[in-house]
DNA sequence: GCCGTACTACGCAGGCACATAGTAGAACGG
DNA sequence: CCGTTCTACTATGTGCCTGCGTAGTACGGC
């Protein structure tokens, strides 16, 4: 899974936040509070997006309405795996990834294999 | 972090399979096998990849040997620490995280946290 | 001492992905 | 019908990775 580039980014980021289907109108109007960019510019970026599978669209008027397509949870779930898979030795690796997190993930990490058993056991 | 290209890959992995420090003419012998490469290419993409700092280096006779900084499974776990860092709900991309798992994967995890948890209370 | 071999550093070209924006045309509102 | 707004398409620039050629240097054998 190829990860998104820095406008693609700040493209899914709004979507992410606002947690709704917004326009290019939309998308672009916020990014120009911080930076100057043309409206083609995120529009052809936000057809990437569509294309590439990240965002859905639907019209609404004359303008498609974009919605992402997994959560940014999700998205970062999938890389984690990714990364998970480019070791060989699974076990080890994770045994990195849990030595280097903070205490406090570590109990969010515990919590999420609770919650997992509690699923499965139903 | 950036990810390796495909053949930084190629020349990671040998160093990580082999386990020891290797000559670039080791590598490209064994890349040879498989498909042919120029020498000088590899001794390109290895001095590049020193000066990145995956891999170190010293003389043998006249000689650069390599050898990698981090082995595959710390590369792959900063890769996840990485992932878990683009989102911005960390228990709940964990819990995602979790549910995409095998279950032998999760058992992997389950004790990973417990020696975690056996090293410090130490 | 000289020559062939092997290694090094350096630089360059090609390709790909992303960022950026311009143009042309269609559609809508008044 | 005219300006505005949106769309699709195209073009350009940049950065990174791949790939290799060239030139220089050191070593080993004769």
């Amino acid at each position: 899974m190829r990860r998104l580039g820095e406008l693609e980014t700040e493209i899914m980021d709004r979507l992410w936040r606002w947690q709704r289907p917004a326009t290019v109108r939309e998308i672009v109007d916020d990014i120009n509070k911080h930076r100057p960019l043309a409206y083609t510019t995120v529009n052809t970026v936000a057809a990437i997006l569509y294309n590439k599978g990240w965002l859905l669209r639907g019209k609404q008027g004359r303008a498609w309405v974009y919605a992402p397509v997994r959560t940014r949870e999700q998205y970062s779930a999938a890389l984690m795996e990714e990364a998970l898979g480019a070791s060989e030795d699974r076990p080890v690796a994770l045994a990195h990834f849990v030595r280097q997190m903070s205490p406090e993930e570590v109990g969010a990490l515990r919590e999420a294999l609770a919650a997992a058993e509690r699923r499965d056991s139903r």
